[in-house]
DNA sequence: ATATCGATTATCT
DNA sequence: GATAATCGATATG
C-alpha cells in the first residue's frame, strides 16, 4: 500500500514523445526545457510474484505496468570543452553514445554501485548531454518501490524512490546492458521521454553536484520548490497523523 | 539535524 | 593503482 503523496503534478492522460530536434541543441537549453517533461518506462521489467493466501484474491500485479515520473532536476554536460564531462578526453568505448545522434540514452556505471541516465544532445559528432538527477513519481509507484527494494510507509518515503540519479535509475530498472544507446524519442521503445503539457514554472540554476572539475559552472537546473529535488530537505514533509 | 565513511567496479593513468 | 556525474548506514550534537 502506498499512502497519498504530496504532489503538485497532475497525471495527464496524453503523453506525446519529445522529438529528436528537441535534443539536437545546446545541452543547457535542452536541460532547462526537459524540466516538467516525463520519463516513461513502457513496461516494468520486474513482476510481482503474488502468492494469495487461502481464500484471498491475488494482488494488483497486472496494473501499473507503465512507469512514469516528472523530471524535476537535471544537469547539463557540454562535451569535449567541459572538464567534468565523460566526453572531455574524446571518444572511447564507454562514452561512444555521447558522440552519436541526439535523443539517445547514455547509461554509465559509477562508484561500483549505481547506474546513471543521460540523454545525448547536439547534432551527431558533438558530445553534449543531460544527466537526469531527480524525478517526481506519477504512476507505477509500487513497481518502483519493488525495484528499489524499499517499502513506502508515508509521503516522505516516496521521495526515496527517484530523488537522486542512482535512485531513479534503480527505480526504472535502467542498466547499461539494457538501455545504453536506446532511442528515447519513440513511444514504441522500452524507455522514452514525453510531454504531457505540464507547465514547468519557476526554475533555479545552481552548480553541479558531486564533481571535482569545473565545480562552479552553473549547469544544474531544478524546479523551484519541488519536494522531489535531490539532496537534504530543510523542512520535512509533515505527515498527517 | 549534520558529518563521516564503506561498498564495489568500470575506466583510465 | 586511483578515482568516480552516489547511496545508505552509522555516529554524534
Amino acid at each position: 500500500m502506498i499512502p497519498g503523496r504530496m504532489s503538485n503534478s497532475q497525471t495527464s492522460a496524453q503523453i506525446r514523445p519529445v522529438d529528436r530536434a528537441f535534443f539536437a541543441r545546446d545541452p543547457r537549453r535542452v536541460a532547462r526545457e526537459l524540466l516538467g517533461k516525463v520519463l516513461v518506462r513502457r513496461e516494468a521489467v520486474r513482476q510481482e510474484a503474488v502468492q494469495p493466501g487461502v481464500g484471498q484474491i491475488a494482488g494488483k500485479r497486472a496494473s501499473n505496468r507503465r512507469l512514469t515520473a516528472r523530471i524535476v532536476e537535471v544537469e547539463a554536460y557540454l562535451g569535449q570543452e567541459d572538464p567534468a564531462a565523460h566526453a572531455a578526453a574524446g571518444l572511447t568505448a564507454r562514452n561512444a553514445v555521447l558522440f552519436g545522434p541526439p535523443g539517445h540514452a547514455y547509461v554509465y556505471f559509477i562508484y561500483g554501485n549505481h547506474y546513471c541516465l543521460n540523454v545525448s544532445c547536439e547534432p551527431e559528432g558533438q558530445a553534449g548531454s543531460v544527466l537526469f538527477r531527480a524525478l517526481e513519481p506519477l504512476s507505477g509507484l509500487e513497481a518502483m518501490a519493488q525495484a528499489r527494494s524499499i517499502e513506502i510507509h508515508g509521503p516522505g518515503d516516496v521521495r526515496k524512490l527517484t530523488s537522486g540519479p542512482g535512485r531513479l535509475a534503480e527505480a526504472f530498472d535502467i542498466t547499461r546492458a539494457r538501455d545504453n544507446g536506446c532511442d528515447l524519442t519513440s513511444a514504441a521503445g522500452a524507455l522514452w521521454l514525453g510531454d504531457d503539457g505540464y507547465p514547468a514554472g519557476r526554475i533555479l540554476v545552481t552548480p553541479r553536484v558531486g564533481i571535482t572539475k569545473a565545480p562552479d559552472w552553473l549547469l544544474r537546473f531544478v524546479l523551484a520548490d519541488n519536494p522531489f529535488v535531490s539532496g537534504k530537505r530543510m523542512s520535512r514533509i509533515t505527515a498527517a497523523a
